[in-house]
DNA sequence: ATCAAGAGTGACTAGACAGTCAATTAAAAT
DNA sequence: ATTTTAATTGACTGTCTAGTCACTCTTGAT
């Protein structure tokens, strides 16, 4: 009964904020992710009700992104390792390719605006991996230590291997496999 | 031949900011800082030029501090695995204790106001601690890896520990010692 | 065709905030 | 004691930006 939202308006902005966050950072106006989409500054807020509303949902759809990419072709009948080394790979084949997403992610991932509840739906998008994981370590070493702190550990690692990727493309793969191997030695 | 600069105030605005950025992020005003440090705002730039310089030096004091403590008392004469453990466990210390300076130090190592030269500096003033973790490694499964990656898997590590021993302060004693095996485990 | 509802626009507003500056005060030098 | 130099102060300014709003334009329904 009135004219609809456009997904490819929301979509756009989103992209948008994607570019202008990887360039500039969280504190990039809103007026230059409006523009940078191809709307006007006040239709941004048709799509978000606030900046951090943005955030948020920009947050989400990244962090559930690369779950699913990393999950994407799993082969479960393999064997555990096969399996996380799998999902590792994937997770870092995004973040090679994607290096602006990648990026905001880590901005948005330590920013205040990020409310709970948003890291509360991130970290469930994540439920895949984080089974993945809880039988790769659940005869172990770290049997013992709460899963909370091996999914952070997990993350830093993984954090620290993307960036490593990142800076020196040239021996990306070898870097990925490094990371792997250190992960796997430290769990399993 | 004129009233020369209060170190005492130097101290209290730099005091004053660690705890401003812990409970507001690095968005908080200037006008805060000088206020929590009991000094006229316009005082602050007397001491600082602009507010990334109180922020770079800042980051360059606490990371420096964080070195220090971290290789105070090092049993030079003990194997390698205890004076990496030493030195781990002084880290983890420091951030338990000073919770706040651990939030603003992870504010700022993750600011576009940090400039490479603050980085570069900060980096040094970790060259002792490095060694460590080079001699530790040398005969390891990471010897083939760029020091640089073995770093900044060790930061990232120590990251999730500090964080995991901020939010479960019960068991810290049990989470630096899980962290740190599987430091030990990944490299030696 | 006409209407209702709401998307789209961009100039505008209200508030915030880094950094300045004229005046004042305090220390050091002679 | 006097002078000189710079610290100290807080009101002020210029700028920036999130969010609003009055208006126009589209769309779908009747």
């Amino acid at each position: 009964m009135a004219k609809p939202r456009s997904e490819e308006k929301r979509s756009a902005i989103m992209a948008a904020a994607v570019r202008v966050i990887a360039a500039q950072g969280l504190g990039a106006p809103t007026a230059t992710i409006a523009q940078e989409a191809g709307v006007a500054n006040g239709s941004l807020f048709t799509y978000f009700e606030t900046k951090a509303d943005l955030f948020n949902q920009l947050y989400l759809e990244l962090k559930s992104e690369l779950a699913s990419v990393s999950l994407k072709g799993l082969p479960v009948t393999a064997d555990l390792r096969k399996q996380m080394l799998h999902a590792w790979s994937r997770s870092m084949d995004w973040a090679v390719s994607n290096p602006g997403k990648r990026r905001a992610l880590a901005q948005l991932g330590v920013s205040d605006e990020i409310t709970p509840a948003s890291r509360e739906a991130g970290h469930k998008t994540m439920t895949g991996i984080a089974a993945l994981l809880e039988r790769s370590r659940a005869k172990g070493p770290m049997r013992q230590v709460p899963m909370g702190f091996i999914v952070a550990i997990m993350n830093a690692m993984g954090d620290a291997t993307m960036d490593f990727m990142i800076h020196d493309p040239t021996h990306a793969k070898k870097h990925c496999k490094a990371g792997f191997d250190a992960l796997w030695r430290m769990l399993a």
